[in-house]
DNA sequence: TGCAAATACTTTGCATGCAAATTAAAATGG
DNA sequence: CCATTTTAATTTGCATGCAAAGTATTTGCA
């Protein structure tokens, strides 16, 4: 069976696909409440964490790509959720920094997660864990840059 | 600590998000050899597993969104990997054939799931079952709906 | 000191993912 | 047998993800 790897449902990655897509999607009702996308809730959830960080900090915390960043920052900021300021040691940085509305819309996220988790029937604790786990180990293994 | 499950460190749908894109980027370089996006890449691995099927049963298979469906396959039709005709029997349908270009093609992808596997250093083939199995586990309860 | 190289972002172009509206055709019920 | 409903796809508008090109600063090194 030489091609059995090209079917479907032996592929790590369409699972990741379609689980991603899948969860992503099931936080779309409560986060429109919010009227929050996923991303925009991720650059949130890393404020909330550490307020004032610049860009580039941000990016690492959360992985969103560059080019995306710019603009979700831009449509957060017309949100009146943050700013973006100058740093005034280094010019090419700038700041993020939440506002009182977002700060304050922490409360209101606090139930999400809850929420979310309520639609797992069929994951226990011990395996969310152990998933998350091997999702490091994946991100991980993928992130290395191939020394050779 | 009332906002623990705030922070991204628990969260495994940030998990999800991180896994999903790595590993698309992952595909990005073994697919550009082929002419393919990874989205077209699924919808070639469903055709070779079986062809001249519906678009509704490829978008099942699939899981990709029926509105991006049509897209992907009107640029896949233009790189005439396959062909979208009529159903004679049921003027809704279409279905999707494979070109001679298109089946070919499955030759050349062989390969990509061995080398793709080959960058988790840290990941077994019983991890990998695992994570799958999880993966379906989220992917069920998620798209469960809610009959209450 | 001065200029090339590295940083930190932004911008642009392309390809989805998704919700909602639209169109065409088949199934259903009265 | 016709009107309503359902099904199959397409279209549209918005929000990314990503690569690549461009801009403004700062570093680093001769």
């Amino acid at each position: 069976m030489p091609f059995e790897q090209l079917k479907l449902k032996n592929q790590l990655c369409h699972r990741l696909y379609m689980a991603s897509n899948s969860i992503a999607r099931a936080y779309r009702e409560p986060l429109n409440e919010l009227n929050l996308t996923y991303p925009q809730y991720v650059v949130m959830m890393a404020l909330w964490e550490q307020d004032e960080i610049t860009i580039a900090e941000l990016i690492d915390k959360t992985a969103i790509d560059g080019g995306a960043m710019t603009q979700i920052l831009k449509k957060m900021s017309e949100k009146s959720l943050l700013a973006v300021i100058k740093d005034e040691h280094d010019k090419r940085k700038r700041l993020v920094q939440l506002t009182q509305h977002g700060q304050s819309l922490k409360l209101k996220a606090a139930d999400i997660p809850k929420n979310i988790l309520c639609k797992f029937d069929s994951v226990d604790t011990a395996q969310a864990k152990q998933l998350m786990q091997l999702l490091d180990l994946v991100v991980n293994d993928l992130n290395t840059k191939t020394i050779s």
